[in-house]
DNA sequence: TTACCTGCAAAGAGTTTGCAGGTAG
DNA sequence: CTACCTGCAAACTCTTTGCAGGTAA
């Protein structure tokens, strides 16, 4: 569990000021044992209903992708009306519950090696991620 | 190269009516060798430009999900702002290059086989999807 | 004739931007 | 003090919807 020391200097560090938006925002993200899947929506109402912080969209939308850049997030590919972010930025995969729109981490270890055999001239491989979609049974 | 009356009865035999728009969007989609990647502005474009047909995109909607759900096209997961809609409709995988925002079919035997080793209560596996992403080398 | 289809314009959702006022260092 | 940050509102993009007129069968 860390606290908002570690987070100011988290921001700090990578030249970012640690502003009470942005230390906020850190812990809802990163007080967290699990990794955590969020649309920006999501952040907000957390804000607002847990530390009852109402931060307008425009500086959540500006620190998620300042986090991003950073490399503290991951913006995750579905094909869906929003974006989903990921505090989990390794390079990793996911079920997609399409029941639920809800996203769940898969193990490395629950996913055998994946060997991609082609490759194109002049291009490099920046990632491979498995998309697993899921439902409800019946 | 199909023609006309292909589409025509293609489309009888799914219960939508052959109109000249339906027409002229199956001659852009399905008259290919290959399989073709593309958003509803991309088919808007195709349209206008090759065919000099102006259709309202909410007809070019409206048809691009018709033919979703009668199982003509497959939609993608990918990131982005925009939806991207693919007329290979078998399970497959893609190379999505970020230098361009251009998708290319990956073959089965390009990718090794995926073996999911875990499975979730309830649920059943609807698809299994790899997105490589790709960029310039420098 | 009747159910279905098209196209316009308006509405909606998510996201981005411009800018005035506020705050960290 | 100065550069950076926040928040509001407006703007933008993609997509959906309502509805009047048109078309297939």
């Amino acid at each position: 569990m860390s606290n908002s020391s570690t987070f100011i200097q988290k921001l700090r560090s990578s030249g970012l000021r640690p502003t009470r938006q942005r230390i906020q925002i850190c812990k809802v993200l990163f007080n967290r044992d699990r990794t955590f899947h969020f649309t920006i929506n999501d952040l907000a109402q957390i804000l607002v209903n847990k530390l009852n912080e109402k931060i307008s969209l425009a500086t959540i939308y500006n620190t998620v992708h300042s986090f991003k850049s950073k490399g503290y997030l991951k913006e995750i590919s579905i094909n869906s009306d929003k974006s989903y972010f990921d505090t989990n930025v390794l390079n990793h995969h996911h079920f997609f519950n399409e029941s639920t729109n809800e996203l769940i981490d898969l193990k490395d270890d629950d996913v055998g090696n994946i060997k991609i055999k082609k490759n194109i001239p002049g291009k490099k491989i920046k990632s491979v991620e498995v998309l697993v979609k899921i439902a409800n049974n019946n």
